[in-house]
RNA sequence: GGCCCCGUCGUCUAGUCAGGCCUAGGACACCGGAUUUUCGAUCCGAUAACAGGGGUUCGAAUCCCCUCGGGGUCACCA
């Protein structure tokens, strides 16, 4: 890519999106003073990384980045009674495996600590007492049951469901009493009906809510814990937030929010919307839960296919939720964080007309909220390999050798650590490989090199080798580079050339021969090259095995 | 069902706000061909889309209206 005319073209957008930002509610200038953008990625901790939820945290992090601004990891933990280390340890991999740095969160805390929802109970329990005071919010001694009862009601008569609110009619006796009783209840969000609640969202433009039809939300449940959409409220004003970039299920929260943020007089962050990620080939949101029916996808199940073989080679095979939906995916079975970010930033984002190639710096300085898609896009595995493809093409071999390495050794086919003539021969291997690798684990393509043992293609090798004449071939073959000092692909295939001459037969039938009794495969770097690798003495016991083997096995039929 | 969002090649997208430069451009996949006596890579080429219907206009993918379709969300989940 041409990258100043990229930047130029990006700044052409920038230009021309300035309107947007020339709106009051969504100007980034107060007073003298430019803020600072401030992003924020809050992840359940959930055990896994979701590639959808890591293109949102994308999203923010390049929105930081590109305005020298700041990207918080938060963590929203308010539901969750589960193992930390555990449930979190996955995220903070997915983002220091693609090189997503925080500027504040977990491990390093920051100015607005604790970043933990967990652990900011105080601050959401203040602004609880701070509504109930100010009557913005009630509690409510309700039933669950009764709750439900009157949703049915409401169902049955065909008309929005709206709190009856009966927890209003109570005295203030009563509701000590209650208290002193113990009496289990929420604290509820008293919605101010009679208002429209309006947002200039960055993705869709203004959208519009009737409050009128809002039920009172929960705020606190009963043990005394907030919900999400309150303490999201909370800490993106107590954290600075300035814009609110997430996914687009999240829009229908957003009015809740905003009737929140504006009950106890926050200033509103910026919202920016973006379609979640879909499912391969369809529009329904990726899910997890779904992965049985990706399956049916041709590239989805290739890339499935290949996660299973790679696995079951480097003993991680049944490992839970290895899935393609999962970005841990990715890393185990060979892709580069280039690859993946690549991919990701074009799920939903598009600079012009025909660039498609970003690095993580190009995007920093390209990426504007303005040329996110508004629709969800389905989630392309081929596309996500052919960006990789790119990538690793990229690429220089001693990079590409440390990646495959690891593979070698958990595979068992050299020692580990690796030893130094491990690594030159690894070296020499992917150097032959070329642009054969396209992930990492590529390289268990090809083990014949690394073993004694091989398994023939046996389509090919009755192709190849079982036909008349062809082991005579091979053999007479053998025995003449048996006798050559001197082994180079020159002289091996000089050799074979004119050994072929001498018996008139063509080169082709010897070099295929040659390929299957050596590889065992009709795929690969080229002949003589594979032949080196594969070595002289074991290169000689091959050809002499093939044509054993050959008259173990009967002959087809001569056409 | 209510509320909200979305609808351009199979897929990701450009073009829509400021109508003509669009007989709709690029990329991935697919199919052909060249090259490589393999595979891959590379190069060349082909197929392929404005959801539908009405308007407005000299002119509509673009503006207006309606219809249809898809999706998200409706919790003491996040």
């Amino acid at each position: 890519m041409n990258h100043r005319a990229a930047h130029d073209a990006g700044e052409l957008r920038r230009e021309r999106s300035w309107p947007l930002s020339s709106r009051p509610d969504l100007n980034l200038w107060r007073g003298n003073v430019t803020m600072t953008v401030r992003t924020r990625f809050a992840p359940s901790p959930t055990g896994y990384m979701h590639i959808g939820g890591m293109r949102t945290a994308l999203f923010n992090w390049l929105w930081a980045r590109h305005n020298g601004g700041t990207f918080i990891l938060r963590i929203d933990d308010t539901d969750q009674q589960r193992n930390m280390d555990e449930a979190l340890g996955p995220i903070l991999r997915a983002f220091k495996w693609l090189g997503l740095t925080w500027d504040e969160g977990p491990e390093i805390g920051g100015p607005y600590a604790p970043y933990f929802q967990s652990q900011r109970g105080e601050l959401y329990r203040a602004a609880a007492d701070r509504l109930l005071r100010e009557g913005k919010a009630y509690r409510c001694f309700e039933t669950k049951e009764q709750i439900d009862e009157d949703r049915k009601l409401a169902e049955a008569e065909k008309r929005p469901y709206l709190s009856a609110r009966r927890s209003l009619q109570l005295s203030e006796s009563e509701i000590q009493k209650f208290l002193v009783e113990g009496r289990p209840h929420v604290i509820r969000f008293l919605v101010p009906r009679n208002q429209m609640v309006v947002i200039d969202d960055h993705i869709r433009g203004r959208v519009e809510w009737d409050a009128g039809l809002m039920a009172d939300p929960v705020i606190m449940r009963g043990d005394g814990s907030p919900l999400y959409n309150f303490a999201t409220v909370i800490d993106d004003t107590q954290m600075q937030i300035t814009h609110v970039i997430r996914a687009e299920e999240h829009l229908s929260n957003t009015p809740t929010q905003v009737l929140l943020h504006q009950a106890l007089g926050n200033t509103l962050p910026q919202f920016a919307h973006i379609p979640y990620v879909a499912a391969p080939g369809g529009k329904e949101k990726l899910s997890k839960r779904k992965l049985a029916q990706y399956r049916n996808n041709a590239s989805f199940k290739k890339l499935c296919d290949k996660g299973d073989a790679v696995f079951t080679q480097i003993g991680l095979s049944g490992q839970a939720g290895l899935d393609p939906v999962m970005v841990e995916f990715y890393e185990r079975v060979g892709f580069l964080p280039a690859g993946i970010l690549n991919g990701l930033l074009r799920l939903g984002w598009s600079l012009d007309d025909k660039t498609e190639i970003f690095s993580l710096d190009d995007a920093v300085k390209l990426f504007t909220l303005d040329r996110v898609v508004k629709a969800p896009a389905g989630f392309d595995p081929d596309k996500m390999v052919s960006y990789q493809q790119h990538w690793m093409m990229q690429l220089p071999l001693a990079e590409k050798v440390a990646g495959c390495l690891p593979y070698l050794e958990k595979a068992g086919l050299i020692a580990s650590p690796p030893t130094p003539e491990n690594r030159e021969f690894t070296a020499r291997v992917i150097a032959a490989l070329g642009d054969r690798i396209r992930l990492f684990s590529d390289v268990l393509d090809v083990a014949y090199f690394f073993r004694d043992e091989i398994t023939y293609d046996e389509k090919e090798f009755a192709k190849r080798l079982a036909k008349e004449g062809v082991p005579a071939l091979l053999a007479g073959y053998r025995d003449r580079i048996a006798a050559l000092l001197d082994w180079t692909v020159e002289n091996l295939e000089a050799a074979l050339k004119s050994y072929c001459e001498e018996q008139s037969q063509s080169p082709g039938t010897l070099i295929h021969a040659l390929r299957i009794s050596t590889t065992g495969v009709p795929i690969g770097p080229g002949v003589y090259e594979c032949v080196l690798l594969v070595g002289r003495e074991r290169a000689l016991t091959r050809m002499d095995q093939a044509v054993q083997r050959v008259s173990h096995q009967p002959l087809p039929p001569n056409p």
